[in-house]
DNA sequence: TAAAATTTAATTGTACACAATCAAACATTA
DNA sequence: TAATGTTTGATTGTGTACAATTAAATTTTA
């Protein structure tokens, strides 16, 4: 015999279709799909990609400043720049005016990369069949609601 | 011949703050954060979370299909729904109709969880500081971009 | 129907994510 | 300045994600 479905406060909250988070997980997944066959050219997965975004544009930042930009934490990066370490793409240091922080910074490998990936954005943004007027307005209210959560 | 690629046609779209892809990546992982404190106090994760939404409506699924409903695949979900079963929430057996289909059921201790779980989705509404209307129609949005890329 | 093709999970290997903890370096203060 | 507290990365452990491969079961086709 069946058993009567717990009552939730309202049931129809409680499926999957009525989540906005469900939306935002998947869209992200599928974006960082989407992006593969350009990173796959360039050796890069998605993360690394976004920090080369940030140091293509500072050259040097901290540890703490990419993870405060990325909103990622050391255990995050740390490896994850370790491996790019490795690749000759960027360095690492401690900076000695504080012995606490790492410095990355670009290696010529890494700034070597940035001509290779100059298109990606534009190849990106016909995949999602939106103008760039609907983009725009998209991440302004998408980086408001990353203010709120934030 | 190709586009020219060195200088980017325009070089500001290659900087995080250009990107819409990053506003997805980043408030996708704040909203997981923000689900935290009401998963932990039921022992759960956020993708273990989404697999209960579809088992609390459909009682059993098969792998195939709850990854067709969260776009995961089996690498993913396997060792997840083996950690589920561990804790006896759900059940997997081969279908006797088509043995290389496996069928994950939900057991009683999953059921008992809805009724712990059916108060998330309003306290994760209040923590957005959105109207229901513009989650809904966020959500449409969302979804709609997700049909698009999946 | 036997062989080939397809479907479905599981497995393997790499790379995130993040909570919790640790250790070193720096800052503050009594 | 010595003790206390804070900041910063690194480390550890657990849990996703996903590409690529494997193996078994089923379906299709010659």
């Amino acid at each position: 015999m069946e058993t009567p479905p717990i009552p939730a406060a309202n049931p129809s909250l409680l499926k999957l279709e009525s989540q906005l988070c469900f939306p935002f997980y998947a869209v992200s997944r599928q974006l960082t799909k989407a992006y593969q066959p350009y990173l796959q050219a360039l050796g890069l997965t998605y993360p690394q990609y976004l920090v080369f975004l940030l140091l293509w544009e500072h050259q040097e930042l901290t540890v703490k400043e990419l993870g405060e930009k990325l909103l990622l934490d050391s255990g995050t990066l740390t490896p994850l720049l370790k491996r790019m370490e490795q690749r000759q793409w960027l360095s690492r240091r401690r900076d000695p005016r504080d012995e606490r922080s790492v410095i990355i910074g670009l290696l010529p490998a890494g700034r070597a990369l940035e001509a290779q990936a100059s298109d990606i954005p534009t190849q990106m943004l016909a995949k999602l069949h939106m103008s760039p007027a609907e983009v725009g307005a998209l991440r302004v209210h998408l980086t408001h609601i990353l203010a709120q959560l934030a």
